[in-house]
DNA sequence: GAGCTTTATAACCGTTCTGTAACCCCCGGC
DNA sequence: GCCGGGGGTTACAGAACGGTTATAAAGCTC
C-alpha cells in the first residue's frame, strides 16, 4: 500500500512518514504542490494526503490535478478555522480532511477508514521488476508465471524485502518486522522461514536468483 | 431520505435541523442517548449523526447500539482534543466524524460525501457475474436457477463479497460489516455462516466454485 | 407456548503452518 | 589437520486453521 504526503511543513511530514511507515504502509513524499503532481505521475500512490496550504501549486490544485486523472482516495490537511477550505475541497473531490492539529493515531485510523470504504483496502499490488505482491490474495506472482500462494510469515518476509528491493536487509529488522518482537538470538527462524520461502519462489532453491543472502548481515531481493 | 441527529445542545440541534431540513431532507431529532435508540428503532433512518457527549447513554453506546442491528452510515459529533474518542469511535464502527465547532455548510457536506460512499442512493439490485442479490427479497439468484432465500447474515455476507466479487476480502473485515464490530476471537461465526451459505448456493458444497477460501486470508466470490 | 427457523457455541478431524532442534557443509584462522 | 561460526537442510512436534457435525439458545409464527 503506497501512501504519498504532500506537506511543506518538514517537520510534520517526517511525523507522518514515520507513523505510516510504522504502520506497513510505504510513503512516498512531496514537499510542495508541484513535486505532488509529478510523483503522483510517476509513483501512482492508493491514497494520497494533501496539505492545502502549500508552496508551488496548493493543494486545491494539485487536487484537481488529481481528480483529472485518478479517482484515488484524497485526504486534505487544513489548519483550523477555515472551513470555507474544506468545503471547496470536499467539492473539488476530496474524499475526507483532516484538522490540523491532530494526532498521528487519528490520521492512521482516518487513512484506515478511508482506505476501507474506497475498497482499495490492499488491492493495488507491491512490485519491484518482475515480481508482484499481492497483499490481500496472499500471493506472489513473478513474471509470468502462475501465482504463488504465501503463508503469512512468507508474504510478511517478502513484503519487507520488496519494499527495500535491491538492497540488503538487516537480520535484526527482518526479525522485528516479521514476528514483532523477538529476542535476536531467534535467527533460526528466519533461516527457516528463508528457506521455505526459497523452495515456493526460486526455480533452483540452491542457488537463489531472488532471494540472496548478504553474508555477514542479512538478505536482498534481487529483482532485475 | 431520513437522517437522525441526536444531540443535547438543543440550539445546535434546531440549527441542524433547519439546515438539513431546508437541502430537503426529513430530520428526526433526539436529545438524549436513550431517545436515539428508540428513535432510530421506531424511524430506521437511512443516516445517523451523534454527538458522542450526551446523557442517557453516549454516542458510544448509541453506535454500538445501532451497529449491533443495522449498518446504516454513522457520522459522530465531538469537541476539539478529544481525539481518543475518534479512534474509538471508528473502531466501534461509525463511518466519519466531525468536530464542533462546524459550519452547517460542512457539515451538509458531510453527510452528502457519507451518502455518496454509501451507495445509498443507488438501489439497483446488486449483481455480478451470472449473481443476482435482491435485498428486498432476500434471494439470491444464480444463472437462471430459481431464487434461493437467505438469511439475514447470509444475505449480508453474501452482499459484502459480491460487492468485491473476484478479490478475496479479509476475514476480519466480514466479521466487521456482518455482525457489527466483534472481538476477532469469534471465528467460528464465520467458518459456521460460509458453511450454512455453501450449503445453499453451492451445487456441490465441499468443492465450492462460487464462495471459495482464500487460506490465510478470507474468502472470495468467483463469478464467471 | 408449541414448533419451526435462525444463530451461537462447542467439539472433532485432517491439513497446513510454525517453532525447535539436530546435523551438514563451506570457509578462514591457527 | 583442527576448530568455530555462519548459513543451509532435514526432521518432527505442537499450534493454528478450515471443514464438519452436533447441540444449545434465541427468535418467529401461529
Amino acid at each position: 500500500m503506497k501512501i504519498m504526503i504532500a506537506d511543506d511543513d518538514r517537520d510534520l511530514l517526517a511525523l507522518i512518514a514515520f507513523t505510516l511507515t510504522q504502520a506497513g504502509y510505504l510513503v512516498i513524499r512531496a514537499a510542495d504542490g508541484q513535486t505532488a503532481v509529478r510523483a503522483f505521475a510517476a509513483e501512482s500512490p492508493d491514497l494520497v494526503v494533501l496539505d492545502i496550504n502549500m508552496p508551488g501549486a496548493s493543494g486545491f490544485q494539485v487536487c484537481e490535478a488529481i481528480r483529472a486523472q485518478s479517482r484515488v482516495p484524497i485526504m486534505m490537511l487544513t489548519v483550523r478555522g477555515e472551513e470555507e477550505d474544506l468545503v471547496r475541497a470536499l467539492e473539488l473531490g476530496a474524499d475526507d480532511y483532516l484538522t490540523k492539529p491532530f494526532s498521528p493515531r487519528t490520521l492512521l485510523a482516518r487513512i484506515k477508514a478511508l482506505l476501507r470504504r474506497s475498497g482499495i483496502e490492499s488491492s493495488a499490488p507491491l512490485a519491484a521488476g518482475r515480481m508482484t505482491l499481492d497483499l490481500e490474495e496472499h500471493t506472489v506472482k513473478i513474471g509470468e508465471a502462475a501465482p504463488v500462494r504465501l503463508t503469512k510469515l512468507e508474504l510478511r518476509l517478502l513484503q519487507m524485502l520488496l519494499t527495500n528491493a535491491g538492497r540488503s536487509v538487516n537480520s535484526e529488522r527482518l526479525l522485528v518486522q516479521v514476528w514483532g518482537h523477538r529476542n535476536s538470538g531467534d535467527r533460526q527462524l528466519l533461516k527457516q522461514l528463508v528457506h521455505r520461502l526459497r523452495q515456493k519462489i526460486e526455480t533452483d532453491p540452491a542457488n537463489p536468483s531472488f532471494l540472496q543472502t548478504a553474508a555477514g548481515s542479512g538478505y536482498k531481493l534481487i529483482v532485475e
